[in-house]
DNA sequence: CGTGTAAACTAAAGCGTGTTAAGTAAATCT
DNA sequence: AGATTTACTTAACACGCTTTAGTTTACACG
């Protein structure tokens, strides 16, 4: 015998079965257990080291009080993200499931195997919202919250942060800074987050009363290195005689940042760089960068709140958007006087 | 009817349960189903939209295919590690499920879940070992496999890197500089990584015929601000007036690089620095910053391989220790003549 | 024509729990 | 003494699947 059962607590302690699931599942006074006796099913269970079978008892019971999270949690904020997600979930007693993949392809094979496994619901972090994922689990009624991400249809909630208010914050504080030449620098603009910032960025400079010059966009990749395409875009940008740049996100506005020292470009004395983010790191640069911080573990803690919410009572889905906090350094400073 | 099962699936293609269950598990010929039969099942599985129910699955065949994963994945290293799990467990249709918790209560906790759900097998990232989860564990017969540690006790597998021998090739660059006065700035030295880095270090000078010069060791915290604290100890060892820094960690010497830049130290010219992990935002700061990588990605595919053998084939423990790999970039340089 | 054998299934048991219905013996109350 | 309450027990079903053993049908062979 490998494993301790019910049955054999049971027998071990003399009462029946359903006794001492009544006993460990905390249900003794409306069954009437005697406080004697629970105490020694108790003390036998603890003695022959019994662990309830949770597969058994979801079994029995017809719910996992399981939760998947499904998408790349790579970049240091999806640990935080995490981090936030988890301690909801601890608290509520609902244990968390893993699953990797970005491809479509992935995500079917994800969709189905949630469905499998009958979780209860599905926190997910994706650049894309994914129909097949969409599908699968509403007609599994499964809830499905993203995290970080905007644009419901109404079949499920999200939970994001202020991406387009946070870059009219950071324009408002260049512009608050004398700056007019600023200029913007992002990923793929087929993003979600980054089409939001794009048209903050520029709603910003609207309500600045500065006119969008294009030729103080950029557009970049997001590997690790410096690839010579981006430092190609940032120098073209920095020719482009802008005195402040608003950055996509903070590994761009460090790669940036980086780029521009290297090319004799004072920090902050002739450019301002503002990143968007709000990563650990951002605090230990040469000059430290400003950024627009975006709360990632309260991010998560919503999400999963969010999420059992819609688990437990049916609450309707919701879109929530978390303010950001523009968080000055010294990457940033008064414009000089324009040439 | 909520949920489509294979009751349902069989009566809808006019066969037996135990039929479908053959058909959709792929075990169709060593079961003799007719090919007819086979088709039919598996058309109307797909119409009928059935997703196998892998609670039920796991109940029967006393097997959960289900690694755990306990332990923080906060640093953004534990998304690496957590992404070669992933690679692997993925390609052998093993899901992962996700513990946080550090402390020794939460710990216990989670050893208790991780038998109560009767997990097929456990990896473990925590700074300690932990003797509760150890306990139980093996008392419950999972395998168990720490990554990013050591010193295993021989009733589990640890996958690390080589953080001694990483720790030696530094100081040997190093003096290969020209450096002597070689100081090491760390986190407390309870935790296995730092002792072995110190270690290294000390093995290092050593071998090079360099003494141990206690004023050159500095030990910090590991707060994402740059405290006071961490402050006067840096400024303690600049203070001591060493040619070169070899850092416990990334965070350590970029905070390090920051202040000794902001105290007016010309880096590399009048101080080399190294870190130690090889973070992606290394390479962003100016200038970058020479460290000594750790194969964070492959550490996590191999404690997968070696969990996934001693799950399946029952293969004892083992101890695997990968080669870190240094990295020069600029932050590092021939010493100047000594004064 | 009877038998053996292969093909193509079906019947039934079992996994460990939750949960409910029906029952019983002893203690306590009226 | 009879009614009620307390503290249980027994027996059973359900959850959805796997798996073993058994059954039917068709066909070939001697």
């Amino acid at each position: 015998m490998s494993v301790v059962t019910m049955a054999d607590v049971a027998k071990a302690a003399k009462v029946s079965r359903p006794t001492v699931s009544m006993v460990l599942n905390g249900c003794a006074e409306k069954w009437r257990v005697g406080a004697e006796t629970s105490k020694r099913i108790l003390q036998v269970a603890e003695k022959l080291g019994y662990r309830k079978n949770l597969i058994a008892r979801s079994m029995a019971t017809g719910k996992t009080d399981l939760i998947g999270i499904v998408g790349s949690l790579d970049e240091s904020f999806g640990a935080d993200i995490l981090r936030g997600i988890a301690e909801v979930t601890d608290r509520n007693n609902y244990s968390l499931k893993y699953f990797r993949g970005e491809t479509a392809t992935e995500l079917e094979e994800i969709a189905r195997n949630c469905v499998g496994q009958r979780l209860s619901g599905v926190i997910c972090h994706l650049n894309d919202f994914n129909p097949s994922l969409t599908r699968e689990l509403s007609a599994a009624d499964i809830p499905l919250v993203h995290v970080d991400n905007y644009g419901a249809d109404g079949s499920f909630s999200c939970v994001g942060s202020d991406d387009f208010g946070g870059a009219i914050k950071a324009v408002e504080y260049l512009h608050g800074l004398g700056h007019r030449r600023i200029a913007h620098i992002t990923c793929d603009l087929g993003c979600v987050f980054a089409k939001l910032r794009h048209d903050g960025f520029c709603a910003g400079l609207k309500a600045c009363g500065v006119g969008f010059d294009s030729s103080l966009l950029g557009i970049v990749g997001d590997e690790s290195e410096i690839t010579s395409a981006f430092r190609r875009v940032v120098k073209k940008i920095l020719k482009a005689g802008p005195t402040a740049l608003f950055c996509g996100g903070d590994p761009i506005a460090m790669k940036t940042l980086k780029i521009a020292v290297e090319s004799g470009v004072r920090i902050p004395e002739e450019l301002s760089i503002i990143g968007f983010a709000g990563l650990d790191y951002t605090q230990w640069t040469v000059p430290a960068l400003t950024t627009v911080r975006q709360p990632f573990v309260e991010m998560g803690r919503i999400a999963a709140e969010v999420l059992l919410s819609e688990i437990k009572d049916g609450t309707p889905c919701r879109e929530v958007k978390l303010p950001v906090e523009l968080v000055i350094r010294d990457s940033t400073a008064i414009a000089k006087k324009q040439t």
